[in-house]
RNA sequence: GGGGAAUUAGCUCAGCUGGUAGAGCGCCAGGAUCGCACCCUGGAGGUCAGGAGUUCGAAUCUCCUAUUCUCCA
């Protein structure tokens, strides 16, 4: 068929239709399997053949892993989203679980692999829903070969599988090569038969790979599928997303770049490629975009009904919003199934953002109540059957979802108040600042449209620009703070560190060894010697010191020689460089000397028995609690051991008690540590828990304790879980959303524990003649007398304040036309002054009343109450009585008609009482 | 890792530049009612998260700690 003739429109409606007709004749996956479509009668009917079959987004999957299945790939389940790359936050490209084969790290088990992976990416997140394809959750569709086939297969492979099985017209395919690449420019000029003119050569920006600034890389091309092939082949840009749509990346990694930027051939060439779900949905199932493919189309039906809409009588905000709900909210499914759960760090933080930016966009469209997880049970049956995982962990997903909804619409309602007051103060046609909607948005996290949206509203504009300068502030001070940790010994070790070589460690077996000290550093920088009473790091050739890492704190001990003693408190790695920080007790250490490193064993043996324990809470956690739950963090110190889990609620003081018991049994049951290095594959293969977060090489060491914890782990360990003795939780505390914190004590740290315990129960028991169980219960009682008698002396005291006010009123004088009364209260404390003196000038009407009194040595109080035609003579209270109470030694204010005050020197209270005296006289007598 | 904020009655929250801790709901009692709900009157209920400091005086200002929220990396 020679092109169309610029009726794109009208025929490809027709032909859709059509298509839809024939769809529905042979539609659904179970009587239709994966290649069934391709033989559909649309293929071989006339008026179609033109036309690629219409494939559901599974279809798409399969066809493509079996494809590259029969060309000899294997098929690999697609990686987590958290990748094992601690340098990554998420997975976000097809090759990341293939990235140590192809940087030399690791050796491929197979040549060809192909895969479906899910993958996350949230750098364009503010035009996801607004373009036809942006998402943050997509699936790469792969193959790959590691040192197999190159370039001519990879593009040949690639161009049968588009054309002959998903069967695009090859009038509508064009392809891109990397500007020098002449290699795969022949091999589609000659072999593959595309016009030169359909073969666009690009620059590095959009068609050089790089892994990083140095390691492997190489050219790339890609295939487009052509919207509008009636425009012609003379100016074809490819940039240009109306006409063109890249489907199929294939990267030739041929070389590897020093840093120099030298590139020098690989000798084990790769191919990387990865082609796009989604977007072959939108080309297959003729949609505008992404969205409407059946991929994502569900869901964006299912939150539309919630909303009482119809997609298709949206306006353009509306189906925005409606797409970023539909792309987020697989994002967010997958995320929680893979165990991220919503925090305020890392990704637990993407998916906090994406999970409120789904509540928010729901919120546009009207919708008040909680949605999510309605939207969600959408998403996990679309994805259930390629990714199990989702219905296996559906509960907690739908948990997550709801948990962090709510707490998001609590937000939400507190920022709409904020910002209420905050208009408020702003005169219709004004403008927020730009730092008050930042701190609504930084403090109490209220989205920034959200503001503008209701300020505008209310005729209001918000300043966009003094918004973004806050953010950038913020952003810079957090940059700062990040690279300046941390300076301490590390500039002059990596100065040195060529002269260094790597610190033999000997402390897996030996507990003593001969060492030589190669670098001896006081206040980091390097000497020859040091004396006695300095501080100093000492680097050895070798040492049984244990440097602290994975949480285990480094050891103590000593190093001694010939009439020297370095004490050694602390050990720190820097890199594989060993730096024992000490101080010399005795004699004088000098660069080169042959000590005797020696650790302590007894701290030694804490710390094991802490690790080992350790390794058991995590264990009796997975098995008892949640198999997901992981290590967020972790210490183990001599006295102690502290364990961060990703868990979203508090675990019950039964809950601790069971794993209390179940950790304490295992230390029973008297197992015994099989330490083993083994590749990471293996390790893996066999089901060693792994932490995130933590760099392992290919190699790794592995503890064991058969049947109950298998933990990838450098630590030390006991060698039977017998000598831990007894494991005791102290405390489980949150460290932030989704994060739990378990403190607890193992080994001979839990009897010093106790004694303490013990101590203070004793001395408690002796002190309220109560045995330990009957504390609380004694306490309680005292508590609750203490408050009874604390009251009747409050009722007592006013009382008392009462009666002597009563007697004071004999002394009242009058002055012209007010009563005056000026008195001392002995023993009257503050509130019994206050009290009086309130009761008093009640009782007086027009005057004033001043009382002094003093409760306790160097203490003065007085009060001074006057009526408001008092206050009009031009006589304050609070100046009035401030004046007075210097005389006192103090000072003192309050309100024109009530003031209180205070000073230090009781004597002086009559002299200043008797001055108070006479100049209100004066001045009430004035006329 | 670095910022910002919050913590006041059982619950939701006021409390201004330091000067006698409040409201609404809930609770208890009384009134009204055949009775209940509504309603009216009264009452109980507070270590102002904890600790230190400044001050004559701190819920209020400063510092530390804990907990929760939130932004950035």
């Amino acid at each position: 068929m020679e092109e169309t003739n610029g009726e794109e429109f009208s025929l490809w409606d027709s032909l859709s239709s059509i298509a839809i007709l024939l769809n529905r004749l042979c539609p659904p996956p179970q009587q239709c399997p994966a290649f069934l479509p391709i033989r559909c009668p649309m293929t071989s009917s006339k008026a179609a053949s033109n036309l690629p079959p219409i494939l559901k987004g599974a279809e798409i999957r399969d066809t493509f892993l079996n494809f590259y299945a029969e060309r000899g790939h294997k098929i690999l389940p697609s990686a987590s989203l958290v990748p094992e790359d601690p340098t990554v936050l998420l997975t976000i490209a097809g090759m990341l679980q293939f990235k140590p084969i192809f940087l030399g790290q690791r050796t491929a088990e197979v040549p060809r692999a192909t895969t479906s992976q899910k993958c996350i990416r949230t750098n364009d997140i503010e035009n996801v829903g607004r373009t036809a394809r942006h998402h943050t959750f997509f699936e790469m569709l792969g193959n790959f070969s590691f040192g197999d086939y190159f370039k001519e297969k990879a593009i040949a492979w690639a161009w049968e599988l588009s054309t002959k099985v998903f069967k695009l017209p090859k009038e509508r395919l064009v392809v891109s090569v990397f500007r020098d690449d002449d290699d795969a420019f022949a091999i589609w000029r000659d072999q593959i038969g595309v016009p030169v003119k359909r073969i666009i050569r690009m620059d590095e920006a959009d068609n050089f790979w790089v892994s990083g600034p140095t390691g492997p890389c190489g050219p790339c091309s890609e295939i487009y599928y052509d919207f509008h092939p009636e425009r012609g082949d003379d100016d074809i840009d490819l940039e240009d997303d109306t006409r063109f749509i890249e489907f199929y990346n294939l990267v030739f990694m041929q070389y590897n770049r020093d840093a120099e930027e030298n590139l020098t051939p690989l000798a084990a060439q790769n191919i990387d490629t990865g082609l796009g779900l989604e977007r072959m949905a939108q080309i297959l199932q003729r949609k505008p975009n992404n969205y409407e493919t059946d991929l994502i189309f569900p869901i964006i039906e299912t939150a539309a009904a919630i909303a009482g809409l119809a997609y298709d009588k949206c306006d353009e905000a509306q189906k925005v919003s409606l797409k970023v709900i539909g792309d987020h909210v697989r994002s967010v499914i997958h995320m929680i199934a893979d165990g991220i759960t919503a925090s305020n760090l890392g990704r637990g933080y993407v998916l906090r953002r994406l999970i409120r930016r789904a509540v928010r966009h729901g919120r546009l469209l009207g919708i008040e109540k909680p949605f999510i997880q309605q939207v969600a049970e959408t998403a996990i049956a679309l994805s259930e059957s390629a990714y199990p995982n989702v219905r296996q962990r559906a509960a907690a997903i739908l948990g997550e979802l709801q948990l962090e909804e709510s707490r998001f619409l609590e937000t939400l309602d507190r920022g709409e108040k904020l910002l209420a007051d905050l208009l408020a103060k702003v005169p219709k046609g004004g403008e927020i600042a730009g730092k008050d909607a930042f701190k609504l948005y930084d403090t109490y996290g209220f989205p920034l449209e959200l503001t503008q949206e209701i300020a505008e509203e209310q005729g209001r504009t918000v300043d966009i620009k003094g918004f973004e300068a806050a953010m950038e502030e913020q952003r810079d001070m957090s940059r700062e703070a990040h690279e300046t940790i941390d300076l301490t010994v590390q500039g002059s070790l990596d100065e040195l560190a060529e002269n260094l070589h790597e610190t033999e460690f000997l402390g897996y077996s030996d507990v003593a060894s001969p060492a030589e000290v190669r670098l001896l550093l006081v206040d980091g920088k390097p000497v020859e010697r040091a004396e006695a009473g300095t501080q100093v790091q000492v680097v050895l050739d070798r040492t049984p010191f244990y440097a602290e890492s994975g949480g285990q704190i480094g050891d103590r001990g000593y190093l001694s020689g010939n009439q020297v003693v370095v004490r050694v408190e602390d050990v720190q790695k820097d890199g594989v460089i060993f730096v024992h920080f000490g101080r010399v007790e005795q004699g004088t250490v000098t660069t080169g000397d042959r000590l005797s490193a020696q650790i302590d064993l007894a701290c030694r043996r804490r710390a094991q028995a802490n690790h080992t324990a350790t390794h058991l809470l995590q264990a009796a956690l997975k098995s008892l609690i949640d198999e997901n739950i992981s290590q967020q963090g972790s210490l183990v110190a001599f006295d102690r051991l502290r364990f961060d889990i990703n868990f979203s609620r508090a675990l019950t003081p039964e809950e601790l008690e069971q794993i209390e018991k179940q950790v304490n049994t295992w230390i029973a049951e008297a197992h015994t540590a099989h330490v083993a290095v083994m590749p990471i594959t293996e390790a893996k293969a066999k089901g060693a828990t792994a932490m995130f977060g933590e760099k392992y090489g290919d190699e790794v060491r592995v503890i064991d304790f058969p049947g109950v914890s298998m933990e990838l782990c450098g630590g030390t360990h006991v060698q039977n879980t017998a000598e831990i003795g007894l494991f005791k939780i102290i405390a489980e505390t949150g460290v932030a959303a989704g994060i739990r914190r378990i403190e607890a004590v193992a080994g001979p740290a839990v009897l010093e524990y106790l004694n303490v315990r013990d101590k203070v129960v004793r001395e408690l028991g002796d002190r309220f003649k109560a045995k330990p169980e009957e504390l609380p219960e004694r306490i309680t009682a005292l508590h609750e007398e203490l408050k009874a008698t604390q009251k009747q002396l409050e009722t007592a005291k006013a009382e008392l304040a009462l009666a002597q006010s009563d007697q004071l009123l004999d002394q009242v004088e009058t002055v012209g036309d007010f009563k005056l009364l000026v008195a001392e209260m002995p023993g009257a404390d503050a509130d019994a002054l206050k009290t009086a003196a309130e009761r008093l000038s009640q009782k007086l009407g027009d005057g004033a009343v001043v009382l002094g009194a003093s409760p306790a040595p160097e203490k003065v109080n007085l009060i001074a109450a006057f009526s408001p035609t008092v206050n009009k003579k031009g006589i304050q209270a609070g100046k009035f009585i401030g004046a007075i109470a210097k005389l006192c030694g103090g000072g003192g204010g309050g309100r024109p008609n009530f003031a209180q005050a205070g000073g230090r020197d009781p004597e002086k209270l009559s002299d200043a009482l008797a001055e108070a005296k006479r100049q209100l006289t004066e001045q009430l007598a004035a006329s």
